[in-house]
DNA sequence: GTATTTGCAAAAGCTTTGCTGCAAC
DNA sequence: GTTGCAGCAAAGCTTTTGCAAATAC
């Protein structure tokens, strides 16, 4: 076990019945190295419990987005139209996908929370969700193959 | 006409073929009021150009879109899963989605400019498209019913 | 004249839904 | 015991693709 069950224990707190569906999901939510769309969620989860259903995949991924407990990313739809999901941390991150090579890094900023800020006094707008996504090119892929974009596509295959 | 047509000249610049059905989705994108996804931007471009086809018009976003020259949002997916599309400005900018009344808000703060140029040089990461997106709820929704946010969803249908 | 683009129609990909039986409290 | 949830299978919505005919330069 990698962390203490925050989201678990958090969804509990809410009152949120916890099935041994909703448990296995949570938990592999949780426990997942990197941001799993629908689809990777399920066949993960299945580890757990194998049969588990897509449909109550997307129902529970609705129901704790619903309570703020995860936040939905595209990733630039580098991979296609999937979203992925993640644990919602108290401190917001911004999201730096590769177009590349397709990997993905996080990076909070002391900025991004004053801009948070702004954005609500500003408005005067009421932030449930906010999402900053960035794509673009990797230092690794800038240094390694300047002028030669082509390689990458197959390397990610 | 509301403005010079930015969008045409550039694409035009940049030796991209100007078919009379481009010509009549990216003069759709430029004078469009509001945020179009792919089916409105057929809908309006049809009053143009009727034979415009639904593939034409993913074809069209699609080279528009690695030109660089049109931005895609999702506008926190309030309303489906749809995408939206916009003319790429010099200054990025950053939409407000009222997750309560749908409308869609646009802020650019010279904060966001620090930001990005942070990013970017901390990771020593090239930025090609950049994406801030929130939800929540409006001023004018938090002031007129501030406890009851359930005729709202009504009220977009 | 030649390379690109279009329209059409079919399919693909991801997500949602109705309904019956089952599980949590 | 009651209320809400899961599984199944089918449909929904948005987007993509193959191919022959049409179009731009």
């Amino acid at each position: 076990m990698r962390h203490r069950r925050k989201l678990l224990a958090e969804a509990q707190a809410r009152g949120i019945r916890l099935t041994s569906q909703r448990r296995a999901l949570i938990e592999t939510i949780e426990d997942a190295p990197r941001h799993l769309d629908a689809a990777a969620l399920l066949a993960e989860a299945r580890k757990r419990d194998p049969d588990i259903d897509r449909a109550t995949v997307y129902r529970t991924i609705d129901l704790l987005k619903k309570q703020g407990l995860i936040d939905e990313l595209d990733l630039m739809h580098v991979e296609g139209e999937k979203h992925y999901y993640e644990v919602r941390s108290s401190r917001d991150h911004i999201h730096l996908t590769c177009v590349e090579c397709g990997a993905v890094k996080e990076f909070t900023s002391p900025l991004f929370e004053r801009l948070k800020e702004e954005i609500a006094r500003q408005n005067r707008f009421d932030i449930k969700v906010i999402r900053l996504e960035v794509g673009g090119r990797c230092s690794r892929c800038a240094g390694e193959h300047k002028a030669e974009s082509e390689r990458s596509h197959a390397a990610r295959a």
